[in-house]
DNA sequence: TATTGTTATACTCTATAACTATA
DNA sequence: TATAGTTATAGAGTATAACAATA
């Protein structure tokens, strides 16, 4: 159901007091006109005292008749999906961290010499996203562009010193979180689990 | 993962030449300003040929270390949700109906003198969000507000006559495209399935 | 005081299209 | 011509905060 394939939205914490240190050389973006001004990262504090988004998502509530959505798989997935980012945000606030952007993080660390289009493509989003992805995360100090050799059109993502640091850090994080969002579950229900979602939504037969 | 607790992104179809029929009769805002100048739905046409999102998500390029995420559950979710939504999003396309749409519409034609905080609440989204939920459904003439018995503050939500065909065709749409998502499990599968969703993300212990 | 609906504003994520530099 | 990255623009979906009308 949800596209969330994007993910949802919910801002997360501002922060960001850590990775104050190495200033990894800068990237040499020789490609175009001068990276000039870049986005800037978020803003609002879901951290602080008072904020009235107190996670609280009740996937079924009472006295409500639900209709066909109970019957429908998509339904549940997107039911589990919603408290699962839930959690998943709060996890990692402290960093700024979004799903779409640990995702990217964990992928260019795991392949060398990854291309702004291959990040795209494994995401599955459009490369103009992935420029705004990149270009978030280079601000954060985490992720830099570097030459891509052989092509000069092309750049390779690399993660900055506080990029690895952070990322270990949040993996650890994330790795808590999804154990908890699975605690309900033993092992062999877990692994029965991942099967079946990964046998869903074949591709359409045309 | 993906926060699609809201649902992804991806724009719709544009048509709408069906529902062109009964003018409901205009529910009665008396509430607050008059309900001026409401949003637009949509605006591209991915149903057009030549479209370039042609749904390809493929949930492990080749070649690819997806490193940590090919062991949490929560990615083996964002990757079948992104599938999942790709399909829904084309089998109701012609609708412009959404995910968050048809779970508005489904939720208020089985449950009578509902109310835009009650909606919100259900879906898990804030009260603003609602009013530009039902705003939409209602330029789409789905959806009406009615005086809500009792509380001269409140709507009572309904479907109009066209709100009322327009989902039951898009209901059938969804079960087809639900059954599709799921054809590759037995049954029995199905419901292991759900059931193991349902019992993910517990609430946090605090 | 608290609740309902609303508006204003902002942000994430995504998309299409057109453009530059390079292949 | 085709590809890599970029920019401009747009829109869905969501959020917080403040406000008016009503409870």
């Amino acid at each position: 159901m949800s596209p969330d394939p994007s993910d949802a939205p919910v801002d997360m914490a501002p922060r960001a007091a850590h990775m104050a240190d190495t200033a990894d050389p800068p990237s040499t973006p020789k490609n175009t006109r001068a990276v000039a001004a870049r986005r800037k990262p978020l803003a609002h504090d879901p951290t602080a005292p008072g904020t009235t988004a107190d996670s609280g998502f009740d996937p079924h509530v009472p006295d409500i008749d639900y209709g066909v959505l109970d019957s429908l798989v998509g339904y549940a997935i997107r039911r589990a999906q919603i408290r699962i980012y839930e959690d998943f945000v709060a996890s990692l606030a402290q960093w700024q961290i979004t799903p779409p952007r640990f995702s990217a993080l964990v992928i260019v660390s795991r392949n060398p010499q990854l291309k702004l289009t291959d990040l795209a493509r494994i995401l599955g989003i459009a490369r103009s996203g992935a420029v705004l992805l990149v270009d978030a995360l280079e601000e954060m100090n985490l992720v830099a562009r570097r030459p891509a050799p052989g092509d000069r059109r092309a750049y390779s993502l690399v993660l900055t010193p506080t990029g690895k640091r952070t990322l270990a850090a949040a993996k650890q994080a994330v790795i808590a979180h999804d154990a908890h969002v699975a605690s309900a579950l033993t092992a062999p229900e877990q692994a029965t689990l991942k099967a079946l979602l990964g046998r869903l939504a074949p591709p359409r037969a045309q």
